[in-house]
DNA sequence: GCCGTTTTCGGCCCGACTGTTTTCAGTCG
């Protein structure tokens, strides 16, 4: 996918943080931002939506967003966005960015103080400008220049890998805490969207003041935010990210994990749900409007039940159409972890992996797996230890062994360098001799979209390539997407029969979600795999199913939740 | 600016926390 939906919605989004400033009415900015979700979250491009002419089925897209965005196609620019721009001082919307600086401050800082940059901003605190403000203190005027510190110790989102283990310890130590009935972690956090912006856990409890005192004197909070009975937000030490704890009574504990689980757009979808029902939710529960009396609130299941729902996976609530499966009770049977049966891509000390062929099948088996593929690197990469053909015969003679002394059966396989013509790294002789063939680009990543979208599908035409390994070479939070036309290569998948990897590692999460869900909806098949370079990678299987999950998957399309003679047999067709 | 088994006009989420007030505005989620 190229970058157009992501410009589109980041110019949405600098519409709506102009028009706040002007103080327009707070329903068109909403709609501009909402939108900027909406394009965001796509699995297609804008470009060939626009050719289709279905921009405006796309919701939160009407006519005059339409427009827009056929006006960006079509020029690289939109005029009215251009037209707010010249009206305020660039830096402006800049200033919002800053934690504890919304609109109305920014405006005044600006007609004011004369203040149109971060930069202008902190130097106008630092003497002590601000303070001197209506409504304005010495304490806002100390919290602006930590929320300008934290916001450049921290700006982007996070990986999920980078953020998860800390949001786990947390959580495990508040379990700890007298007083907590039940606790989870929500927000995106519990949807595994690949980035997280900060950790939402939520607890049932009957003495939330106690548990405040508690979380705000965890030894991982570096700085208190805000602390109340209800609501505490502190900065993790170290990670330097947000967490916000959110206590509820019992009663409410389901309905408040719901709505603190999001995403927004899935809870602005179900609250218009229980409005047209007669009915109003909140983190408190579902309650009848008429007679205020309340329907459900203590579990999750009660909320959705209430409102006429199957309960919904955490990972697919993001307005993409599982309310009205929901309803029909017709969501689909997303693939758990407990489904996968063995591991397809696994490196070794045989090319660039920390433990040997055996302890990764130890491992492999302790987890409970029938199966166990190695797939190391081919000879190409050098510089990864790559496997010459002399070896992988010897690699094949001690898989075996593997397989006969360790009772989980170990497969042997390659990950195989896609060269820049589309040929695979070992020839066809080679390959017809190994279990299972990964194919993978690792080098010249730049080229033009045409002749990569080429380079993957003649490698995916090879009658040996079974798996297309971290589809588009994506890293997360470092490196888009490779620039391939990716309806192509998911129609070349569904023709070849070339099954689509979710790279489980933290780092990749590749396919994307977005990417899984679009090919999902076309038929392909999908191996997730972790890529473990040691025995403990084996537990990034979670992120790769919450992956798959997100994309929709069910198990029966994910070919490593097959039983081994399944496999074997697709692998052998 | 979007949207419609309440509506093509009139809705669209609001509660918690902080800081600066002297009863509440602004921000955030």
């Amino acid at each position: 996918m190229d970058a157009t939906n992501l410009e589109v919605a980041r110019i949405f989004n600098e519409i709506a943080d102009l028009l706040e400033i002007k103080q327009e009415s707070t329903f068109r900015v909403n709609a501009y931002r909402r939108a900027a979700r909406a394009v965001e979250s796509l699995s297609e491009d804008l470009r060939t939506i626009a050719q289709r002419g279905e921009l405006r089925r796309i919701g939160g897209i009407g006519q005059s967003l339409a427009e827009k965005i056929e006006e960006y196609l079509r020029t690289g620019a939109i005029a009215y966005h251009e037209e707010l721009r010249a009206a305020m001082p660039r830096g402006l919307a800049e200033l919002m960015t800053i934690p504890e600086v919304g609109p109305k401050t920014a405006l005044l800082l600006y007609e004011r103080l004369g203040v149109s940059s971060v930069a202008a901003l902190e130097e106008a605190a630092r003497a002590g400008k601000v303070r001197q403000l209506p409504r304005m203190g010495a304490k806002t005027e100390q919290n602006i220049l930590a929320g300008i510190a934290r916001m450049r110790a921290q700006s982007a989102r996070q990986p999920l890998g980078a953020v998860l283990p800390h949001a786990q310890a947390i959580a495990g130590a508040l379990r700890g805490i007298s007083g907590v009935e039940a606790l989870s972690i929500a927000g995106s956090i519990r949807r595994m969207r690949d980035t997280i912006a900060d950790i939402d856990i939520v607890v049932a409890t009957r003495r939330s003041d106690a548990v405040m005192d508690a979380f705000v004197a965890l030894p991982q909070a570096e700085t208190v935010l805000s602390k109340g009975s209800t609501r505490s937000s502190i900065v993790l030490r170290h990670v330097g990210v947000q967490c916000d704890l959110r206590a509820v009574e019992p009663d409410s504990y389901g309905a408040a994990l719901q709505y603190f689980t999001g995403s927004k757009d899935h809870n602005v979808q179900l609250r218009e749900r229980a409005v047209r029902l007669g009915l109003r939710v909140s983190e408190y529960g579902v309650f009848r409007v008429r007679t205020d009396r309340r329907l459900a609130g203590r579990t999750e299941e009660d909320v959705y039940e209430a409102l006429g729902l199957q309960w919904i996976p955490p990972e697919i609530r993001e307005a993409q159409g599982e309310l009205e499966l929901a309803e029909r009770r017709a969501l689909p049977a997303l693939v758990r972890v407990g489904d996968i049966r063995g591991d397809l891509h696994v490196h070794t000390t045989w090319s660039d992996g920390a433990h040997t062929a055996e302890a990764m099948a130890r491992a492999a088996r302790q987890r409970g797996y029938e199966y166990l593929c190695i797939t190391d690197h081919s000879r190409s990469l050098k510089f990864a230890g790559g496997v010459t053909i002399e070896d992988l015969r010897a690699h094949a003679r001690a898989v075996r062994h593997l397989s006969d002394r360790l009772g989980i059966r170990v497969l042997l396989g390659s990950e195989v360098d896609i060269l820049p013509d589309g040929s695979l790294d070992y020839p066809d002789e080679v390959l017809e001799s190994l279990d299972l063939v990964i194919g993978s680009i690792h080098s010249r990543f730049r080229m033009p979209r045409a002749e990569l979208t080429r380079r993957v599908i003649r490698a995916m035409e090879s009658p040996h390539l079974d798996i297309l390994g971290h589809p588009t070479g994506r890293l997360v939070g470092q490196r888009e997407p490779l620039d391939l036309d990716i309806d192509a290569v998911v129609e070349a998948a569904r023709r070849t029969e070339t099954v689509l990897e979710i790279n489980a590692s933290p780092e990749r999460l590749d396919l994307k979600d977005t990417h899984v869900r679009l090919a999902r909806d076309s038929g392909a098949l999908f191996s997730i795999g972790t890529d473990a370079h040691r025995t403990e990678h084996f537990a990034y299987i979670d992120y790769g199913v919450g992956t798959a999950r997100r994309g929709w998957v069910e198990a029966t399309q994910v070919v490593n939740a097959w039983p081994l003679a399944r496999l074997l047999d697709f692998l052998a067709r």
